[in-house]
DNA sequence: TCTGGGGTCCTAGGACCC
DNA sequence: TCTGGGGTCCTAGGACCC
């Protein structure tokens, strides 16, 4: 048995809980750069605004309808979002943080009262945060996920699903007439699993309903689409295939971009950007005990604008894996100097380190290294680095970047052609100057 | 004028080997 | 015209999630 808990508005139900002057009225936060809609509020969703969508274009609202458009602050839906974690967790024994705002519990099996025991959570969560939340409880995590939509919709779209389901849905209780006709009700593409491309072709097969997808043999839902659909089948009959994962798996990839809030023109605010980047990710690298095998730079033109379209992208792997902030941002330079090609306008840029693995494991690997020495003292550095910037925020303490050096070692080649040049370089580190 | 950021998994196809 | 068979490994791209 699982269940699911989760946020409503997640990101506006944050703001709410601080200022309660938003309550009642359409509210939206919106990304980076005030980019795009991240999060909305019901009467923001009423007004016809969609997830994701640019903020140019409902920013009229404002004046017409009262839509209030906020800048996100996700240093406060994270701390929200542990209090929340921490009191989901006690619904039962264990606790998977799916997002940052849902929760998967599980290890149900023989706790009691299951129901009233998420209508308690849920209360909980409400008024010692302003949080409202949804629960669905079911065997499998798919249904779980279905029971909470089916919660949420069934406050929130009247009509849609019947009111009794609101807010905690328990699929345990339900009659096999009415597991049907929710099934019958939920469109396809609502089933956790199935996105906009995979709801079309299965629309096109005549599979429409959630009561369709359960009905698919899994044998044709595996050869005719994936495995994944094959999963989602199963788990819709009740059938558990999803575990639980309590302990988070290990990283495979720890990524810093961003769009730009004005294009980007010239190599040199470009490389600033750049720099900001690895720092943001090899902070989270050493935070999580990782260093990194291969990074990956890019650099692309707007996707929207009628421009020659321009992507550059350098992979850079690392003889020795690395953490170290002056290494991987010397790398990243050195790799986009390589592809950079002037006369675009580029609107998003960003660097993921790749190949990740324990920082621990590799220290042990190279214990008569000589260059340990070296390495160590570099560590410290780095742990002086941090403890500073945790201390005073972040960017109080920088590296210099002098590290644009022209790459005497640079034995890159060429891997895609012209439009979307993307090289290769192998890269040694190279001693660089501190400065406070 | 202005269009998010950070992840994971699966699959097909090419390279390579015997 | 006809063009081995089977295995592994790697990567790019597609699809999904919040």
């Amino acid at each position: 048995m699982f269940a699911l808990i989760d946020g409503n508005n997640f990101y506006v139900s944050c703001e709410r809980a601080f200022n309660p002057h938003l309550q009642g009225v359409p509210v939206i936060v919106l990304s980076n750069n005030d980019g795009c809609t991240i999060a909305r509020s019901e009467e923001a969703k009423s007004l016809g605004i969609k997830m994701g969508q640019p903020y140019f274009q409902v920013r009229k609202l404002e004046e017409s309808d009262g839509l209030v458009s906020l800048s996100a602050n996700f240093i406060l839906y994270g701390d929200i979002s542990s209090r929340m974690m921490r009191l989901a967790a006690s619904m039962g024994p264990e606790q998977e943080v799916y997002s940052i705002d849902e929760c998967f519990i599980g290890g149900l099996q023989g706790v009691p009262e299951l129901t009233r025991r998420a209508w308690v959570i849920r209360a909980r969560i409400q008024r010692s945060l302003g949080i409202p939340c949804c629960i669905g409880i079911a065997p499998t995590k798919t249904l779980a996920k279905l029971c909470n939509h089916i919660a949420k919709d069934a406050e929130r779209k009247p009509g849609s699903y019947p009111a009794e389901f609101m807010r905690v849905c328990n699929w345990q209780e339900l009659s096999t007439e009415q597991r049907e006709q929710l099934l019958k009700a939920t469109p396809a593409g609502d089933i956790w699993g199935i996105g906009k491309r995979i709801a079309k072709q299965l629309a096109e097969a005549g599979i429409h309903t959630a009561w369709d997808v359960a009905g698919m043999p899994a044998a044709l839902a595996k050869k005719r689409w994936s495995v994944t659909l094959e999963k989602t089948v199963l788990e819709l009959q009740g059938i558990s295939c999803i575990d639980l994962e309590t302990a988070p798996p290990p990283k495979q990839q720890i990524a810093c971009t961003r769009s730009f809030g004005k294009p980007v023109t010239e190599l040199q605010p470009l490389l600033e950007a750049i720099s900001e980047f690895v720092t943001r990710a090899a902070e989270k690298a050493r935070r999580d005990g990782l260093v990194a095998g291969q990074l990956l730079v890019f650099a692309y033109t707007s996707p929207f604008s009628k421009q020659e379209p321009w992507t550059g992208s350098a992979t850079v792997p690392f003889t020795t894996p690395t953490s170290d902030t002056a290494a991987l941002v010397n790398a990243a330079l050195q790799g986009m100097q390589r592809v950079y090609e002037s006369g675009y306008k580029l609107s998003k840029a960003g660097v993921i380190l790749m190949d990740l693995r324990s920082a621990h494991a590799q220290q042990q690997s190279s214990l008569f290294d000589p260059a340990d020495a070296h390495t160590a003292e570099r560590q410290r550095l780095m742990q002086a680095l941090d403890s500073v910037n945790q201390r005073f925020g972040p960017g109080t303490l920088k590296l210099a970047s002098s590290g644009l050096a022209n790459g005497p070692n640079a034995g890159w080649r060429m891997k895609q052609a012209k439009r979307s040049p993307h090289y290769t370089t192998c890269w040694e580190d190279v001693p660089i100057a501190y400065a406070k």
